[in-house]
DNA sequence: GAGAAGATCTCCT
DNA sequence: GGAGATCTTCTCA
């Protein structure tokens, strides 16, 4: 199986969130640095969108802080929370229709050890079993909100040639407070980087 | 301008 | 299994 270095198009971002969100399982994320490119397959993703959707940033309407997820799809969407963490998003649907994919939890299969050094984690899963911790692994923070991720530069995601064939489990999403009956989060069956089962 | 909450991680028990 | 860390953003006065 070969990863393609063509970033995806456009048009695979401007479609349903839900849709995006389960299509991105398997996909790439390429993050290229100055010490080397870090490759990342996505293992677990959430669903976000916009009014009807309580867990939402966008559920209370535009804001400063929002608003990658009212622009046009295919952006990186990228906030701090906690004091500590940065989170990942990429936008999805139609400009004004706000939507986010938020990605969880991925496996890396290049660059280990730049991510292994931004970590400071001996673990292997340790390093990127969280959308915190894998923003800190591909040394990603909020200089990166609003790039554009079809123009392949220093973040992008990518297919693969080959079939990856793998099971796709629906659940609950984790971490919020409002809206978690839905069923928007998405992960790869027996995946160990999945963050919690 | 102040106060509260948050799509989390890590350490401690 | 539980709580603290720690700061940005939003809301309200």
């Amino acid at each position: 199986m070969n990863i393609k270095t063509e970033p995806l198009p456009r048009s695979f971002y401007e479609r349903g969130t839900v849709v995006v969100a389960r299509e991105l399982l398997g996909k790439y994320l390429v993050r290229r640095t100055p010490e080397g490119h870090i490759v990342a397959k996505i293992v677990e993703v959430e669903a976000y969108k916009g009014p009807k959707d309580p867990a939402s940033h966008a559920f209370k309407g535009l804001t400063e802080r929002n608003r990658p997820m009212f622009e046009e799809a295919g952006f990186a969407y990228v906030y701090f929370i906690y004091g500590n963490h940065y989170c990942l998003n990429v936008t999805t649907d139609q400009k004004r229709v706000p939507g986010a994919v938020l990605i969880r939890a991925v496996e890396i299969v290049d660059g280990l050890e730049i991510a292994r050094k931004n970590r400071h984690v001996i673990s292997l899963i340790d390093i990127s079993n969280g959308p915190g911790k894998l923003a800190k692994a591909l040394n990603i923070d909020k200089a990166h909100n609003g790039l554009d991720l079809t123009k392949g530069n220093e973040l992008f995601i990518c297919s693969t040639d080959g079939v990856d064939s793998f099971k796709v489990i629906t659940s609950k999403r984790v971490g919020i407070k409002a809206g978690r009956e839905i069923p928007w989060r998405f992960y790869i069956e027996n995946n160990k980087y999945v963050s919690k089962l």
